[in-house]
DNA sequence: CGCGCCATTGACCTATTTCAACGAGGGTGG
DNA sequence: CCACCCTCGTTGAAATAGGTCAATGGCGCG
């Protein structure tokens, strides 16, 4: 068991290839990227807190974290959620403080590369330094997309959006099982993230379930109608900026 | 009148100088930057349309923009304004498609500079091009703390957290007047902005006024009481990344 | 066994939406 | 110069999505 990853830049591999179709040549510098500095949180711990300067950048080996914002009188926003392969914040050492924090969701293993470590990659893969801004800017487009949600999509418009978000998303790093994927975020969590309360969250899945379009419990995913959750979610995958070929 | 701008740059000289105090060499640069390609919309017009391949960095030298989605049954949620001074996308060349619009609040003037243009007075001016990454950084993180306020805040926090944001950028870029701006939005585009509907704009600003911290209608925005705002609005200026000298 | 965390559910409350009417101002064409 | 229209903002009354508060219950774990 124990014994260590042999391939850990796998789920970013998967999700470059969405974009290049060519990662051959990098997918060793990659896997090369994902061994550095891998540190272990447990759920509820941060990876980087406000105010912090920024010193790294991380990538998402295993596990599940959020990216958040506290306001001073304690409420929560979660501004995005990191799945395996999900690289935070590429350019952010230019900047002299963090303006949110990131935090794991479930226990999570992550890469700290320096940024130098991630300068002597790129220059060397040209191809690959291209391909992660691509990646960012699918972020940051996510991010977009999230405000999209909680201005305008009412509570069950917005969960389907998010449980057909993440699973794309799995599905994209190989980590759906068919129709099927973890999903170990809290009704919490939900209310965080889409600006609603948890009590509400709680109606609205039970609602969302009875549609029969989807199954979403805390542990597991599991979508019956994408068709007609995407369709109800009012969800259009153009923003995630992936070939599609599937 | 009608002759030419002898410094059109000027707005984005004053904000990378909150970042990095020695835009001496650059001026030149950035001037010419924002004097490539200039074109000119009405209000109403989009600069770029979702769908369309992005072919240029554009620089937003007067009047007012908003970045926008609309959702296939017309639900429209503002993104960003852009006031001048602004980028937009430094690298979005990389996508293949946008994925939002951007359209003039005002009538505008825009210089459109192609990727190539772009590498080259990057490449002479690495200074320079670290500052943009800065104020690309910067727009991130407006999107973020939007999230925040579409989120968390109430109506009333948000419109002045909105009001509090914009003289911030706004004073930044060297257009506030004392203690007042212009200020072009309709209730309209707040209402977008916000995930608000415009009738409660129009109350809410009303309610606003009245606490006499701000005067806030169309066109003109002044703000009374800077430090009362800001705690209605929750406001915390660290999400701009400014120095902090004034 | 008991505690803590998480989800469910009910009853009530309220911020915001919805719908609609009205009014002010600015521009245009006759 | 007036009439008209169109956009934008204001305001009222009624409706509702979602929030609040609180009790209950499941479940995993020390």
């Amino acid at each position: 068991m124990q014994g260590h990853d042999e391939n850990p830049g796998r789920h970013l591999i998967a999700k470059l290839n969405a974009f290049m179709r060519t990662t051959a040549g990098s997918e060793d510098a990659i896997n090369d990227l994902a061994s550095r500095r891998i540190t272990s949180l447990d759920r509820g711990q941060d990876i980087i807190s406000e105010g912090e300067e920024p010193r790294t950048v991380n990538l998402l080996v295993s596990g599940w974290a959020c990216r958040y914002k506290m306001m001073e009188d304690g409420r929560r926003q979660i501004l995005a959620f990191f799945v395996p392969g999900d690289l935070a914040d590429l350019h952010v050492y230019i900047l002299k403080a963090i303006d949110h924090s990131i935090s794991a969701i479930t226990p999570i293993k992550f890469a700290r590369l320096t940024p130098k470590e991630f300068e002597e990659i790129s220059d060397a893969h040209p191809k690959l330094l291209r391909a992660l801004w691509w990646e960012s800017l699918v972020t940051d487009s996510i991010q977009r997309e999230w405000l999209v949600s909680v201005g305008q999509r009412d509570a069950i418009e917005s969960v389907a959006h998010l449980a057909c978000e993440l699973f794309v998303r799995l599905k994209t790093v190989g980590l759906a099982d068919g129709n099927q994927c973890d999903f170990p975020l809290t009704q919490i969590d939900i209310a965080d993230a889409l600006g609603m309360t948890q009590p509400h969250v709680s109606r609205t899945i039970t609602k969302l379930n009875k549609t029969g379009f989807v199954s979403l419990k805390r542990g597991k995913l599991e979508v019956k109608d994408l068709a007609k959750l995407q369709k109800l979610a009012v969800f259009n995958p153009n923003y995630l900026h992936q070939l599609y070929d599937e």
